[in-house]
DNA sequence: ACTTTAGCCTGTCGGC
DNA sequence: TGCCGACAGGCTAAAG
């Protein structure tokens, strides 16, 4: 489900209701996630006040005095808001609950996601060698460019790769590719500079525009206010094999890629 | 150092 | 209707 602009679109639904409340309990049901919920966890987080609510990648950062609450939503998982009390259906596994009377709940079917306690969440193996947010200062054609001499990964997989730069999952890479024209077969140490700077400005612009409408919702993604994502009506590659392309009216076509489904239009990009 | 693959899980959908 | 395989928005670890 969700990539960086839903998870960005989640931090935004719910921190309104979690900042400056305290937490009074946390409820773990289930700790089978991808990686099991550590014991302690519930006390360590116990009593603390909620500072603040951060996005690195996409993880969700609950940042306390004493330490940060991380979570992962992995493919299917979700956080919202309820009412203490209100009965867990059976893929709700962690109730983080607030002094507020209200509830952080995280929901997670497919068990991908994750959540866990760090003193120094930027130091933890699993973010400390992720690569710039696509967002930020550091990201621009010159890096990606840099980056991707001698790469014989395609370009679509290069741009999926976190340690290059984080975020970009598999509807914004074909989305952002398509917008720069580059075909995603590409071997990415094979393209020229002047391209990467149009790649790096779709990315952000994609990835701006999905935020902006909310991210994307296929089937089952909601933000925290309980709105899907709108952004699936500007799709103009992803989920829409043999449909007319917008610009030329090619009929877009489907390939795999590293075991995950690539969506482009043979004609506009090359 | 890079690239590829297997695997973690459940739910849904299409074809028979 | 039911069964079965294919597929799904992510990511790591291990193997090559």
């Amino acid at each position: 489900m969700p990539e960086l602009p839903e998870v960005e679109t989640s931090r935004r639904g719910i921190e309104p209701w979690i900042v400056d409340r305290t937490i009074v309990d946390v409820v773990v049901r289930d700790r089978r996630l991808r990686w099991p919920v550590a014991r302690g966890t519930e006390s360590r987080l116990r009593g603390q006040r909620i500072d603040s609510v951060a996005r690195r990648a996409k993880y969700l950062l609950i940042n306390t005095a004493s330490g940060t609450a991380l979570m992962h939503l992995g493919m299917t998982g979700s956080v919202f808001i309820v009412e203490r009390g209100t009965p867990a259906g059976v893929h709700d596994h962690i109730d983080v609950e607030l002094d507020s009377g209200k509830a952080l709940r995280f929901r997670d079917p497919r068990r991908f996601g994750s959540f866990f306690f760090s003193q120094r969440p930027y130091e933890h193996p699993l973010l400390a060698r992720l690569g710039p947010e696509p967002l930020g200062e550091a990201f621009d054609g010159e890096y990606l460019w840099t980056a991707s001499r001698g790469r014989r990964v395609s370009v679509k997989q290069f741009i999926m790769n976190a340690q290059v730069v984080v975020g970009v999952g598999n509807i914004y890479a074909s989305e952002s590719l398509f917008q720069a024209g580059i075909n995603p077969k590409r071997a990415a140490g094979r393209i020229a500079r002047r391209r990467y700077d149009a790649l790096a400005g779709s990315i952000r612009d994609v990835l701006a525009r999905a935020i902006e409408a909310g991210g994307t919702t296929l089937r089952d993604f909601y933000g925290g206010d309980g709105e899907p994502g709108y952004f699936k009506q500007e799709l103009e590659v992803y989920d829409r094999e043999d449909e007319h392309c917008r610009r030329c009216d090619t009929l877009i076509t489907a390939i795999v890629q590293g075991q995950r489904t690539t969506y482009y239009c043979k004609r506009c990009q090359t």
